[in-house]
RNA sequence: GGCAGGGGAGCUCGGUUGGUUCGUAGCAACGCACUCAUAACGCGUCGGUCAUGGGUUCGAAUCCCAUCUCUGCCA
């Protein structure tokens, strides 16, 4: 049996789940839900990345114990399990004690490999960003996406990783690896980003001004940059290094992030592996943000949009559908209810719902039991679905919801007998089962529904997709 | 500032190596028709000087230059 892995990155624990990374966790739901249909044997992570100083402080801030903090966000985010339906094996917490052991030997094995030292360490800090900023990145001093916030300086020992060794080796990996970021314009991106050269970054903090990260292994002042050890959890959820053989079994795999995580992901994160001399990723999708109103969503701008609010109001496929036909996987995607509201009706309410309610009541007024369900995905759908097109095979699939309909306009069975309306029936049926079961990495509970009602004795059943009208 | 990619029907888009008035495009709007269906489906209508100004060409949304404007990357 065929192996697949695939892992969204892991989101940050300071904020509530945004519909942001319900694209991403979505996305990679597709994917992996897809090749399950292909019987493979999938592992499809998730998780939160838990340490950091931003953590650190909120929990100080709530007067709570760092973990305890991590553990009510954690939960937060394993609820979105349920409710996008999705269908991940793995949930990774950085702050486990397995991660913590495999980000340590990871740190052993780089080290060996001669790619970290300690230097003095004196530069400006974004603790929004969490990253290190460069006076050309600041405005007026402050980091231009946190500018309620003062940038600090640091100045300490600090172990750095010897980023600048892997840029040759980097550009190697991608010139032998033509689809190994997609799209291709952000593979331009970091490959123009590597060819100019790599600083060394640092990838420890001082444990007595923010001890909460994995301790440097043989230095007990130190604990890992929150980077270094969170990307490391793409392989400790497969139990590395203790269990070889699943590690072996499933690395390397496909990862996807955002398009603000195309540096990490695509250069830190495979130099890293190149360092601990470890396969690197098989490919890497960036996808684009969702903006409201045409504006990046922001608490300020109170635009930011919650996936559980559209999932209660619309559903769980709802949402999913959204995300496969209606939004870009690659650019920026606009949300605005309104618009979300049209494409349900349209397409959900009026297209496929409709379409399964007439056709259920035809064929229960004429007692037509269904053929046997396909077995075989659609071979035209493959194509862009391994471009990762979502949008194109939806388009496809709702081109024969489309002809299906005019079909029933055309044959009228409702004028005919019961035994000449059978044959029309027969091939209505076959065309919904083939849509529905074409949809099930998409839409798995309607795909479910439908090819449940569709099979045996067919009777009508209450709306799949109730209009929703202007409120 | 440098590099890259956009600017087209009310909205979302597709337009192959330049070739008749862009598109049997989707949504919205409007009209007709139908009634199996979720006032749904079907048919049809409306709707664009393809950002602006030049240029190359027999001919440009498509190539070139400039301008305006939007987005991404520049550690």
């Amino acid at each position: 049996m065929n192996k697949f892995y695939i892992t969204s990155t892991l989101p940050y624990v300071n904020s509530d789940p945004h519909l942001g990374f319900a694209l991403e966790i979505i996305l990679a739901d597709f994917i992996a839900r897809y090749h399950r249909l292909l019987g493979e044997e999938v592992v499809f992570n998730t998780g939160t990345d838990e340490h950091g100083i931003k953590i650190y402080r909120a929990a100080q801030a709530q007067g709570k114990e760092p973990q305890a903090y991590v553990d009510e966000y954690a939960a937060k985010f394993s609820q979105l399990k349920e409710a996008l339906n999705l269908s991940y094996t793995n949930f990774i917490r950085t702050s486990s004690i397995n991660h913590k052991k495999a980000a340590q030997e990871f740190w052993k094995r780089c080290k060996e490999s001669g790619d970290i030292y300690k230097q003095a360490y004196k530069i400006k800090y974004c603790v929004g960003c969490e990253l290190e900023k460069t006076a050309s990145e600041l405005d007026n001093e402050r980091c231009p996406i946190h500018p309620n916030l003062e940038v600090e300086t640091i100045e300490e020992e600090n172990y750095f990783f010897k980023w600048s060794k892997y840029q040759q080796p980097l550009l190697d990996f991608y010139e032998k690896n033509p689809d190994f970021v997609v799209p291709d314009f952000r593979f331009d991106e970091i490959k123009k980003f590597v060819k100019e050269g790599l600083h060394d970054f640092s990838i420890s903090r001082l444990k007595e001004k923010m001890p909460w990260g994995v301790p440097v292994p043989h230095d007990p002042d130190h604990v890992m940059f929150v980077w270094f050890d969170a990307l490391v959890s793409y392989i400790s959820t497969l139990e590395w290094p203790d269990d070889e053989k699943n590690f072996n079994d499933f690395w390397p795999g496909m990862q996807i992030a955002g398009k603000d995580n195309l540096r990490q992901q695509s250069a830190m994160w495979q130099a890293m592996l190149l360092s601990a001399e470890l396969p690197n990723s098989t490919q890497i999708v960036i996808h684009g943000f969702i903006t409201s109103n045409g504006q990046k969503m922001s608490k300020s701008l109170g635009n930011v949009v919650n996936p559980y609010e559209v999932v209660e109001k619309y559903g769980t496929d709802a949402l999913r559908y959204w995300v496969a036909a209606q939004a870009n996987p690659f650019e920026d995607s606009d949300f605005t209810w309104e618009k979300f509201r049209e494409d349900y009706n349209a397409n959900l309410a009026n297209g496929l719902g409709n379409l399964v309610s007439r056709v259920a009541k035809l064929c229960e007024k004429n007692s037509v039991s269904a053929p046997p369900p396909p077995t075989q995905f659609d071979p035209q759908l493959e194509a862009p679905l391994k471009e990762f097109k979502f949008n194109e095979c939806l388009a496809h699939l709702w081109g024969e919801i489309s002809e299906a309909d005019k079909r029933v306009n055309e044959t009228k069975p409702w004028e005919l007998s019961a035994k000449e309306s059978q044959p029309v029936l027969k091939e209505l049926v076959e065309k919904i089962q083939h849509i529905a079961f074409n949809l099930q990495p998409f839409l798995p509970e309607t795909a479910e529904k439908i090819l449940k009602q569709f099979s045996g004795e067919i009777k009508s059943s209450a709306p799949l997709f109730p209009r929703v009208e202007n409120v």
